[in-house]
DNA sequence: ATTTTATGTCAGTCTTGTTGACTTTCCAAG
DNA sequence: CTTGGAAAGTCAACAAGACTGACATAAAAT
């Protein structure tokens, strides 16, 4: 019991008694707080909700993405995440473009107005990442990108990992 | 753009590109899908919902807390948090006392039935936790605390570091 | 005695999620 | 060529969980 956790490198053993997982649960919580307070009070002044923030992010990353593929990484139901999009596509935000290949699908594109609102909003976010990164340094970054990747689901992890551009420009 | 930060604990230099910040933004989005993916299927069977997880952990926490910390700590209105505590109460998870020292208030306790769940939810929450602890080894973890905890809100920090035994028993 | 605090409750709104049913388009296999 | 089924959109109805605002009650504080 009055055991230690072995030194800091390599493959020590670690002691994770319930407290410790606890606390860990609850940094997460506290922390994801954090995470979205900034881009919500932007949303508010527009009127949207972290629904459109999602969209706006993931439409960015992977300009011409289907909806299809938005979905499964939403994890939402085409319902949910079409109300969504129809209010962004009104608002001049989004633009939804018939597919040239298949015609069934519509591939996604943020207007300029949609990069200016996703730019203000991920602006925000990536200031307290950054912040909070150099507050805690190099090494705790690293170890923080390691634990997230190992938290997600497969299926999440393989989105995650995904760059393909679904160029149909 | 060729600075250093080194001011931070005489480590290598953070490169915290937008590219880089992006990455942790989604790690953090799919994470958190991961990390309430087990109580979410858990509290589903049940008829409850994430409201209710989030109240009977810090009240399992901080046996005999007051509703008015409750409110400060997970930050939403007392009708949403007084609509998930009644139904608790009904339920029997959850047990409220007035106060004997000032009446107004109330202290909430789980029942043996409320403890139960909280187990349960918080046992899945952990294995995934542990899980993913051991995947990515103790120094990983350390830093995953730290950058967390670099990320809450200053209000929240207090809160997450805040020990404090509501005895009233 | 009056004010403030802690809590509870009623009524109504909003966002974001859900299911189910139905239509249109259109690719692809028979 | 016909038909089956996939992709997408639409409509309707509903629920959880957040919100605001108003009001009630009890008890502590002034």
């Amino acid at each position: 019991m009055g055991d230690r956790g072995g030194s800091n490198s390599g493959e020590a053993l670690l002691f994770l008694t319930d407290e410790h997982l606890r606390r860990a649960i609850e940094a997460m919580f506290f922390a994801y707080r954090g995470f979205t307070a900034d881009p919500d009070r932007i949303l508010e002044e527009y009127g949207y909700g972290r629904a459109h923030h999602r969209a706006l992010h993931f439409i960015d990353r992977t300009p011409g993405t289907t909806v299809n593929n938005l979905l499964s990484i939403l994890g939402v139901t085409k319902q949910s995440l079409n109300r969504v999009l129809r209010t962004l596509i009104e608002n001049g935000l989004v633009e939804s473009r018939v597919g040239r290949k298949d015609r069934r699908e519509r591939h996604l594109y943020l207007t300029d107005t949609g990069k200016a609102l996703e730019r203000e909003l991920s602006d925000a976010q990536r200031a307290r990442m950054r912040s909070a990164f150099r507050q805690a340094g190099p090494e705790a970054v690293a170890g923080f990108r390691t634990v997230l990747e190992a938290m997600m689901d497969p299926n999440m992890q393989r989105h995650f990992n995904n760059n393909t551009q679904t160029e149909e420009r």
